[in-house]
DNA sequence: GTCTATAACCTGATAGAC
DNA sequence: GTCTATCAGGTTATAGAC
């Protein structure tokens, strides 16, 4: 028994999935064309839209492909209730880079359509059953804020202050690349020392003194 | 003595400008037609074609008018050397924050491009004769560091953690304002709780210890 | 389930009248 | 300088044969 209409072992659908994927990460959903999907799928235009009916369908079912690959893991790095603060920010830095260093355009994506369509994350995140999760680790974070184990501080500044830091290295890879590193220094070596500022700011914030 | 094509007095070029500068960043350059800047503009999309021949040196025209508005204020405000590192930073904070509440997707706009065209930024700052300005700063940064009036930490660090604490509520402004704001807290106070607390951050970083 | 053919539309850009 | 008319090309999407 095998997956309709295989191809080499992969399936029309998740081959199709990719290719929007990684079409989309890299150009936005408003510079890439069904055509490009279709191509690089190795498909027919008009075989695309009988299996997503729409762009938008399209896109989707690859932005809900993206973030149940994500929270789940930001989830169960973070609520390991054993660790020290320390060693749950350093797993969930980790994971992020692994992944960004994978991906890198993902972070400019993300906020992309983010920005095209408001409500595209929040919807994705309730339609996919992880909007709980979420706010569990939230609410997990201020008991401990309660309890003296963390500094008080407004969850949302500590958000911002995590994935600026986390991000902007990515978001403004380009211009970092051309213009921002060392002689000789590659991206990746320079993340590498990156990596200890983000702690030392984030224990700056949330050790009690 | 008039401009040539008087309008409200206003001229038409500086009207298609403001149009294609509010619609390139609402938008972006992608989904931004030369349709929407004519009528935006009130004239013809042929006569549009007529003052920038093409979408392309439009679009310069834009980004040129804008990086000439941020460089050189930054410039001036972080080079008071009368003034202690703590108001420098403080005045480059409310100048942006001033500029972002007027045009709160100018940060987005910024990135989007800059990630369609690596060299958009860099180019526009070359052309604008802008690179001695931005070079002088970091040299004066890296000053005070020799002379132990800063902590010794690598400018694009720096510039990691100022812009990245800086742009994030921006560029995230939609899904603040649905997810991450209190009850009957607006957009702006919680950027002046969030000022703070950026500049805790730097001072963190740059004051020797 | 996948194709060919085509519809209906929008895009950036130009030529040429006024 | 600003208009009308038009072009060539690319877009999403659908109808219908196989």
């Amino acid at each position: 028994m095998s997956t309709p209409n295989d191809n080499n072992g992969i399936s029309t659908e998740s081959r199709i999935i990719d290719a929007a994927k990684s079409l989309f990460i890299e150009k936005g959903y408003a510079e890439t064309s069904m055509s490009d999907i279709a191509a690089r799928a190795e498909i027919n235009r008009p075989a695309l839209h009988y299996y997503f009916r729409t762009k938008d369908k399209m896109f989707h079912a690859v932005i809900g492909d993206i973030v149940s690959a994500i929270v789940p893991r930001v989830y169960e790095l973070l609520m390991q209730r054993g660790l020290p603060i320390a060693d749950r920010i350093e797993g969930v830095i980790d994971a992020y880079f692994t992944l960004f260093k994978q991906n890198p355009r993902l972070p400019m994506f993300i906020l992309r359509e983010m920005n095209r369509d408001a409500g595209m994350l929040i919807d994705t995140i309730t339609r996919l059953h992880l909007k709980e999760k979420l706010e569990t680790v939230i609410l997990s974070i201020e008991n401990e804020m309660e309890s003296g184990k963390l500094n008080r501080i407004p969850v949302r500044f500590l958000f911002f202050n995590f994935y600026g830091m986390l991000l902007t290295p990515f978001l403004a890879q380009d211009l970092v690349c051309t213009a921002l590193l060392e002689d000789g220094e590659t991206f990746d070596q320079m993340l590498a020392n990156w990596k200890p500022c983000i702690m030392q700011q984030m224990l700056n914030l949330l050790q009690p003194r």
